[in-house]
DNA sequence: TTCTGATTTGAAAGCGCTTTCAAGAGTTAC
DNA sequence: GTAACTCTTGAAAGCGCTTTCAAATCAGAA
């Protein structure tokens, strides 16, 4: 193996200079400098990370923690994290999957701080919000929770304000003149599901339209949720729905053709999720979109601040927006 | 920071027990054994990994280098990675994209040899064969390229066989009775590609049908280029379309809805690639479907192939498997 | 010439861990 | 009682790098 050591030899300097020279600190001869860039190509030298973050205690190490997924919804999150920001920071993502319980999750958190990443991303459902404060007290390295929001420790999570998801697919049917609106939203552990809920309620109460419970179907994020929904409302008078996750929406939707219904033409229906089908089911889509762009940036410009300190604006949640697609009609 | 000196001191022992007791090698007395968990516990003691890397030269990292991607095809295969395999052997993986040009996927493969990774997995599209070679050469990490197939390094390749997938997808069609048959297929930089538009070749010889060139359509693996061929093909004369990736599917099966096609009973269609997508599509799409969970599997069984330098079977290649979903109508 | 200050380079310690070698303690055999 | 073991533990070197401190060099000013 080529060390700093060789190099240095071949240069005819000391593995001192040889350091400035790769970090670019401290002021160097321009001559040496040549020399020593030389010396690096023609030994073939490798440079060592892990003895580096032995001494700097920094290892350009962005740990991300998530949970096996049908979907891949940690996907888009992992590609805009590492495209549009991490590579310009030269750092990397290290990735560790929970499997789908809280001591998996903390396993995976301890893991990635051995590991000395600089930072830690977590994309979790089961994580309750003491072990979330704990973490976050016992420990100097910024720690992020993604799509969770624990009130104790605001300045730490970056999430989705759900209650508003809800909220604009559920006007944007009542504003296309629907008033039967059926409802299938997820469940524990997703904290998410509570807040579409939430949306979807306001946005009824809000135009005086009441709930009926034969038109609400809770479970999983899942299709085969989605597919019950739809043969429980099956029947019932309704026209369009508000389906709070793209899995549950693909599952309606299936289930929606083979009961014989047309879409949007009978019934009418939003999602909210980003999903590639969005564009492709037929009929496509209309769905509250999340940005992942934005997502993955704040949580990176989180990161930032709370590297440096600094105190942070606290519970700034990302807006979904609503894209328009072919799967709702207008009624009026 | 509490280092392994410190729970020495606490435990009343040197540094070298400890380490001892850690790594559970070496004999121990079980009364000292005790007293060096204790103390691990009660001092808050967190490993430092890099300083064991720096020793033994094993990060127990596997890195992963991609290139960004609409379909995050690559998705499924981290989950089979880190979930089925990586986690029993306590590795992580590490991710590192290139940017699309080979210039890129070389920098993130010396970015992830300095970071003593055990292993690579390249899922690489713009590698030449010359570099992968040479990486292969000079590096005494193993190196394992995914879908992609190097003759003279074909011990590092893991890769699918597309020939046979074009072929199974073809010959479906035909034993359904199919005849004229339409050909969407890839292009560079996809060495899939070729090798599935052979295998579609293959199966309409063996059936002695002519391939119509004025049926065939080339193009990246996305959607707008499916969308691009069944505006070429409409008109023509044909029953059934063979598509070589999802992403050209989807974009065919859109069109050939807006065109007033219905599927299959028009035109049936055939794809290849897992996408969830496959089942909720409408109608849902017969395909021949990669088993990822193997490939990984195969990749890390060839990795610890490597690293214990054994002969290894060389080429290997892994077999799509056809689903039968509901996009192909039987004419016979 | 001598002094001062700026610039460039070197020497050496140390990051937290593993591992080799040797020493000490305890046991058994004669 | 001594020799020959085994079992447990310690001492110390060293992994490849960064960084502090000091030394050496050089230019310019007096």
């Amino acid at each position: 193996m080529v060390t700093i050591k060789d190099v240095a030899q071949l240069a005819n300097v000391t593995p001192s200079t040889v350091s400035r020279v790769i970090n670019n600190t401290g002021r160097i001869g321009s001559e040496t400098r040549e020399r020593v860039k030389q010396a690096i190509k023609d030994s073939g030298y490798r440079f060592n990370r892990s003895a580096r973050t032995l001494v700097t205690k920094s290892s350009g190490l962005i740990g991300f923690v998530t949970n096996p997924d049908d979907g891949f919804s940690y996907g888009s999150l992992l590609q805009a994290l590492s495209y549009c920001v991490l590579n310009q920071q030269q750092q990397r993502l290290v990735l560790e999957f929970g499997h789908d319980n809280e001591a998996e999750e903390l396993r995976a958190i301890q893991e990635l701080l051995s590991e000395s990443c600089d930072a830690i991303i977590v994309y979790s459902r089961h994580l309750s919000e003491e072990s979330a404060q704990r973490l976050v007290k016992e420990n100097s390295t910024p720690i992020v929770f993604l799509n969770r929001f624990f009130p104790s420790i605001a300045v730490n999570c970056v999430s989705v304000d759900n209650v508003a998801c809800g909220y604009l697919a559920t006007r944007y049917l009542i504003e296309k003149g629907h008033r039967d609106i059926a409802c299938i939203y997820g469940c524990a552990p997703f904290s998410s599901a509570q807040e579409r809920w939430n949306g979807f309620c306001a946005a009824m109460k809000e135009s005086d339209i009441t709930v009926d419970p034969n038109l609400t179907y809770s479970g999983l994020y899942l299709p085969n949720v989605g597919w019950d929904a739809i043969h429980q409302f099956h029947g019932k008078q309704f026209t369009a729905i508000f389906s709070a996750s793209s899995g549950q929406s693909f599952g309606a939707v299936n289930a929606l053709h083979k009961l014989g219904y047309r879409v949007p033409d009978d019934i009418s229906l939003v999602s909210i999720d980003n999903h590639l089908l969005n564009d492709y089911l037929n009929p496509a889509l209309t769905a509250v979109e999340i940005p992942m762009e934005q997502l993955a940036a704040t949580a990176v410009q989180r990161i930032a601040m709370l590297q440096r300190r600094q105190p942070v604006i606290e519970n700034c949640r990302i807006l979904g927006h609503l894209i328009e697609r072919n799967s709702v009609v207008d009624l009026k």
